[in-house]
DNA sequence: TGAACTTCTCTATTACATCA
DNA sequence: CTGATGTAATAGAGAAGTTC
């Protein structure tokens, strides 16, 4: 069986089997389970049984069991059913129900600790969609300047383009580099960049 | 090899106890 | 009394091991 260490690692698809299911329902699923039936308190001394609490001091003890191990092999749970005076299928239970618990927390924490990790990403998000409308609004005043020097060297050949020039036409493959081909740099830029600095060599 | 059986775990649910 | 909540107990399904 899988370690408690594994249990720390389990993919959140594996751990929502039921939650899924519940949410996107499946054909064929769903078969309606038995009702149990009430306890009226029978004759055959079972069905009469009343649910009882366990002490203090017996679920002190299972916690501590539980601390040190979740799973219960049988050994050990028949050792510490006659240290409780329990019945063994009692020990068993709590333990099955203590895990229940105990998962439904990891998952909480988990749930808690993804939604803290998108609400940053959403604000990360923003951010760098400002500081990308921020560069572009300098990349079109670049442009206009660069037309602006383009007319008024117009007619007469140059010697050769200004370092400015040339740090222009690198620009876009700097963006393009981390993925932000699709912000609205015009596509062969780069090439009618290196065309248009052509003419002035 | 494979069917039948056993034993275990899990999830979902029920029933009961307790409390505000 | 009543509804909400916590939890012991049960039901049923599936996986893995055992037996024949």
């Amino acid at each position: 069986m899988s370690c408690e260490a594994d249990d720390h690692m389990v993919l959140i698809s594996q751990m929502y089997p039921g939650f899924y299911t519940k949410m996107i329902p499946q054909q064929g699923e769903s078969k309606p389970r038995r009702r149990r039936k009430k306890n009226k308190g029978g004759d055959d001394g079972i069905s009469g049984m009343k649910k009882r609490k366990l002490t203090a001091e017996q679920l002190n003890l299972l916690e501590m069991n539980f601390g040190s191990e979740h799973k219960l092999e049988s050994e050990r749970k028949d050792k510490l059913a006659s240290e409780l005076g329990l019945d063994p299928r009692q020990v068993a239970v709590w333990f099955q129900n203590r895990r229940a618990r105990w998962k439904n927390k990891k998952l909480e924490e988990e749930y808690t600790k993804l939604k803290s990790a998108h609400e940053h990403i959403v604000v990360e998000k923003c951010r760098l969609e400002s500081e990308v409308l921020k560069l572009k609004e300098q990349l079109s005043e670049r442009d206009k300047q660069i037309q602006q020097l383009s007319e008024r060297t117009e007619g007469g050949p140059t010697n050769s383009p200004s370092s400015t020039l040339s740090m222009e036409v690198i620009e876009p493959p700097f963006f393009m580099e981390f993925g932000m081909e699709g912000l609205g740099w015009p596509e062969n830029s780069y090439v009618q960049g290196l065309e248009w600095v052509n003419l002035y060599v």
